[in-house]
DNA sequence: CTTGACCTTATACCTGGGTACAGGGTGTAG
DNA sequence: CTACACCCTGTACCCAGGTATAAGGTCAAG
């Protein structure tokens, strides 16, 4: 049941590459984990559950480091229900932050796109398309074809 | 009128650092200025609009690959409406695929915090919190406090 | 004994958009 | 003449999250 499993089987069973995980090794991400004789890392269940949970994690979309943050708290025994919970929340906020801000810009870009399609539809008189003046700063080009 | 102003007159004007204007000279956004008998750039008044130009366009969140493109065409002379609506098109494609990316992450984050919550007004009487263990796998972790 | 699959380390490279030196030239004011 | 501000080039470095390569060690099968 205890079994030990060496990189390339972790690797394979969890879908990393071998180097992903001496990367996650050098990064302090997962604790070295113990050797055979030649020198070959041997994976316990442990091992396993941990990384386990940092793909779960991750899937979530919570940062290398900010996980890292959270196993510190598991490893010292004081990973409650609070302190995820404080993570979670501040992860939500940061995402529906960046949402509003795509937002914003995606609300920027759209009218632009309008105003184009409504020029191609019925060219103005001085063959000036409005979208394209506003781009370049009412400057230099014309939108002719 | 036709003012040539040296780099860190550019880069104070547009609030740039010179390094950032040798930058964009290096990538190919910007073609290479005059000079001044002693190697100094002059960026003359078509250099400023160009410059305008970018800071515009990367404002509303295109890549200076992106803008590359779009000043390509314009260097060609064939920057028309068509093609600077495929672009904008395009990016507010791209901006919407990531909003529902976000968003689709956020939505799976926040019934988690809400679990919680509820865990930490009324703990139940295994006194494990089942956020914590959707997360950890049902694993190592309880939510004592 | 050799081959081949696997393991190890160290190092460099990738993306994007710059920033930070280091070491040297220029130009002007006092 | 000497400061001093400004300019130039070239190089290295930063972030995140790895990937790629080189050069070598280990182990089981044939």
């Amino acid at each position: 049941m205890n079994s030990l499993l060496r990189t390339g089987e972790v690797a394979k069973k969890l879908g990393l590459s071998s180097q992903t995980l001496y990367f996650y090794e050098r990064i302090g991400l997962i604790p070295p984990p113990q050797r055979s004789p030649s020198g070959y890392r041997l994976f316990s269940d442990r091992d396993m559950a941990r990384l386990g949970f940092i793909l779960r994690i991750k899937a979530l979309g919570l940062s290398l480091e900010e996980i890292k943050e959270i196993l510190t708290l598991y490893d010292g025994e004081s990973l409650t229900c609070q302190a995820i919970q404080a993570r979670l929340e501040h992860k939500v906020q940061d995402l529906d932050q960046k949402i509003r801000q795509l937002q914003a810009l995606r609300d920027e870009l759209a009218p632009l796109v309008q105003q184009c399609e409504r020029y191609l539809n019925q060219p103005t008189p001085d063959g000036e398309c409005s979208a394209l003046r506003d781009i370049t700063g009412g400057g230099a080009s014309d939108c002719g074809e």
